[in-house]
DNA sequence: AGCACGCCGACT
DNA sequence: GTCGGCGTGCTC
């Protein structure tokens, strides 16, 4: 197929509005490549899209107009065209919306921006004064650098008109560059660290697989504080040295500082960032020098993966289980398999690291589908903690109170030796529930069917569906009754008010994600927090994320069993890789660890698979299950949630849609539901849930589109296909 | 997404 | 009589 269409052919474009199909415009002056940037007109406006192939010429050429210019970025790749229309097909997201996820960077119209720089120029002024002399003298120590004029005048010392005067006379020399400049050259063998004979071999796997230069996935498993970093930074070396760019996924933004830092250490400079954090500026940057091929190294969240790489040899998903990887922006997708598809087309290699990877990686492993690589062994003197059961059933525990004496004791013994303690529990707030106890009222929130959670630090009642709070109430809502509202349940903030209640010597810390404003402030805390500041943590999920507390000996789990309850299948899965990573966090330096688990059910087959350490074990039986059930991955899902203002509209709909399931009884796949969702109203919009189930290798997403397309969605319904859903209930 | 067109209720 | 509500349809 050709790649350049000569002025005033047709060509067919896609934009970023939500037309589900492509327009036919006419090549601008001058021609344009496939796969270019450019501005069309649509109606009375501009649009930014992308040449996406030849016209198709199926509409009136006299109503046919032409592209107005091509944009000043680097064209799409075919590749990367591919990427988008493959994973449009799998997610059933239509076009456009996979298109924007390519176009988030700020001012891609805009021409390259440019800035004032200034460097020495030519002859003396005829007047020289002293602030002229330090200026001249600060440009020759420059050498051939330039600086702009506030960096300039600042390094003198001297004020912005001196520069500006010296521009005048012609000493100094004015000049535009572009401001989005390069990111200083990382070297693969700048901070190269002496490696573990398990690592090394490891790292040669890896970069072999680099070299082949041939698609390849590899699951790298490494249990907490094996030096799985060390190991994947080797592959991204590899890469570097084959001029290759590398892209790093992290699951939180919070964990990206101290990542870049590492990155600094082995390489010599800081990489590009990505994320949600990031100024417009920067992103921009980003975004035109990895378009360049200018950013070797890309760290950053999972929007990362549809940036306009040239020659991408590698994307590291660290923490691939991590459930923040299939989130919903727009676009409901998961990262890990999305970076598996984008490697597959480019003939790049994927490592999926984690400590619990997540059954279906644990599955392609052992299929074969993925490599995979163990690191067993702890690196440095640190081994993993020894982890007990507290069985609650035999605890003595006064009412409101959450720590039994077992784990009193030991947080104790933790404190008289100068060491930290961990006391886990994946809570946000004071108490999730707040009840009545004149009418048994539990307080809920005005628009959704959740309940609001009382936030003591911020004085307010939160629900976490929709994020809208209220004043602590003194009187009922309901009932009206005075003084009768009560906290029900923990949080970690009361559990704080507990652990200082029964420690009141001991310094306590709070780690959870609503407490801290930025994530410098929370990165501050954490740093503060290592150095020694706290003798007891009380963290969140949050904690279990990849932080080092070298002074941690004692994790301290509240309730092992939060987790289990509900009817999610993932739960047993998500719980273990949650115990696991959390008891990660004791004993990583010289000192041993300890995880105690506070549970009602010792005899639980999750907890007792925790308990004795046995993965192999508890992955088999988990296996075992879901093939019987023919649940994922023996199976395949995908989750409909169809939502409106009018129940009875909604719960019609749902109706309607299961009865008509013919294009999906056709491969096979069965309809469960319709039910309310499990939040079964959010921001005032009701939801109803439906449960699609197929074999394995059928054409699920053309019978979910063939299904769907059935129905024409009248007024606010809203339809959302959600393949490979997270939960499922 | 925007924006225009168009067809029914409550105002000058 | 008109102003304006937002349902429906179009944009190359």
């Amino acid at each position: 197929m050709t790649s350049f269409f000569e002025e005033n052919a047709l060509v067919a474009v896609q934009t970023t509005q939500p037309l589900d199909r492509l327009l036919d415009y006419r090549a601008p002056e001058g021609g344009c490549h496939l796969g270019a940037f450019v501005e069309v007109p649509l109606g009375p406006r501009k649009v930014i899209g992308v040449v996406w192939g030849p016209g198709r010429g199926d509409f009136d050429y006299s109503k046919i107009r032409q592209v107005i210019r091509v944009l000043d970025v680097a064209p799409m790749r075919d590749e990367m065209r591919s990427f988008l229309q493959k994973a449009g097909a799998y997610t059933l997201t239509p076009m456009h919306a996979m298109l924007r996820l390519a176009t988030r960077a700020p001012g891609l119209g805009d021409p390259p921006s440019m800035q004032k720089i200034y460097r020495l120029g030519e002859g003396e002024p005829s007047r020289m004064t002293d602030a002229r002399r330090r200026v001249l003298e600060t440009c020759r120590d420059l050498g051939g650098l330039s600086l702009t004029l506030k960096e300039l005048a600042e390094s003198a010392g001297v004020t912005t008109s001196v520069v500006k005067g010296l521009v005048k006379t012609g000493a100094v020399r004015e000049e535009q560059t572009p401001r989005d400049t390069g990111y200083p050259l990382l070297e693969p063998d700048y901070g190269a660290k002496e490696l573990t004979e398990d690592q090394e071999k490891a790292a040669a796997h890896l970069r072999e697989g680099q070299a082949s230069k041939q698609y390849n996935t590899v699951l790298l498993k490494g249990v907490t504080g094996s030096g799985k970093t060390e190991v994947y930074l080797e592959a991204v070396a590899e890469a570097l040295r084959q001029r290759r760019q590398a892209l790093v996924l992290l699951p939180e933004i919070a964990l990206t500082a101290e990542f870049l830092t590492r990155i600094e250490a082995r390489f010599g400079a800081k990489p590009a960032e990505w994320h949600s954090g990031v100024t417009m500026t920067e992103r921009r940057r980003v975004w035109r020098m990895v378009a360049q091929g200018q950013a070797q190294v890309v760290v950053g969240a999972r929007s990362a993966l549809f940036l306009p790489f040239q020659r991408l040899g590698l994307v590291v998903v660290d923490e691939e289980h991590d459930t923040s990887y299939k989130q919903d922006d727009g676009v409901l997708y998961n990262a890990r398999d999305m970076a598996v598809l984008r490697a597959s087309i480019l003939g790049a290699q994927v490592v999926l690291a984690s400590a619990t990877p997540s059954l279906e990686s644990w599955n392609n492993a052992e299929t074969g589908k993925y490599d995979r690589v163990v690191l067993s062994s702890r690196y440095g003197p640190a081994i993993l903690p020894q982890m007990r059961a507290i069985v609650m059933r035999s605890q003595d525990l006064p009412s409101n109170s959450w720590i039994s004496p077992a784990l009193k004791r030991a947080v104790s013994a933790r404190i008289e030796r100068g060491e930290q303690s961990l006391l886990f529990l994946n809570r946000r707030g004071y108490a999730p529930v707040t009840l009545c106890r004149a009418c048994g009222q539990q307080i809920g929130c005005d628009h959704c069917d959740a309940r609001m959670v009382e936030h003591r630090f911020l004085k307010r009642l939160v629900c976490h569906q929709c994020g809208e709070s209220k004043p602590i109430p003194e009187t009922c809502p309901s009932c009206g009754a005075e003084d009768k509202l009560a906290p029900v349940g923990p949080g970690v903030e009361r559990l704080a008010e507990e652990a200082q209640a029964q420690f009141p010597e001991a310094r306590i810390a709070v780690l959870s994600s609503d407490l801290y404003g930025t994530a410098r402030e929370l990165k501050g805390q954490i740093e503060a927090i290592a150095d020694g500041a706290a003798d007891i943590i009380i963290g969140t999920q949050l904690v279990a994320k990849g932080h080092n507390f070298p002074l941690l000996t004692l994790v301290g789990v509240i309730d092992a069993d939060l987790g289990l309850q509900g009817s999610d299948l993932r739960a047993a899965e998500r719980t273990f890789q949650l115990m696991r990573q959390v008891a990660g966090r004791a004993g990583r330096s010289e000192r041993r660890g300890e995880a105690l688990l506070q549970t009602f059910q010792p005899e639980h087959p999750v907890i007792r698979a925790i308990l004795a350490g046995n993965e192999e074990a508890f992955w088999k039986a988990e296996l075992d299950e879901r093939r019987v059930a023919a649940m994922p991955p023996f199976g395949r899902l995908a989750g409909i949630v169809l939502s409106g203002e009018d129940v009875a509209q909604v719960f019609d709909l749902g109706n309607h849609l299961a009865r008509h399931d013919g294009p999906l009884r056709k491969v096979g796949a069965v309809i469960y539901g319709p039910a309310p969702a499990p939040i079964a109203r959010v921001r005032g919009r009701h939801r109803v849930r439906l449960l699609v189930k197929a074999p394995k290798d059928v054409m699920l997403q053309r019978a979910l589109a063939d299904w769907a397309g059935q129905v024409q969605l009248k007024g606010d319904l809203r339809m959302s296909i959600d393949i490979d859903p997270q939960s499922f209930f």
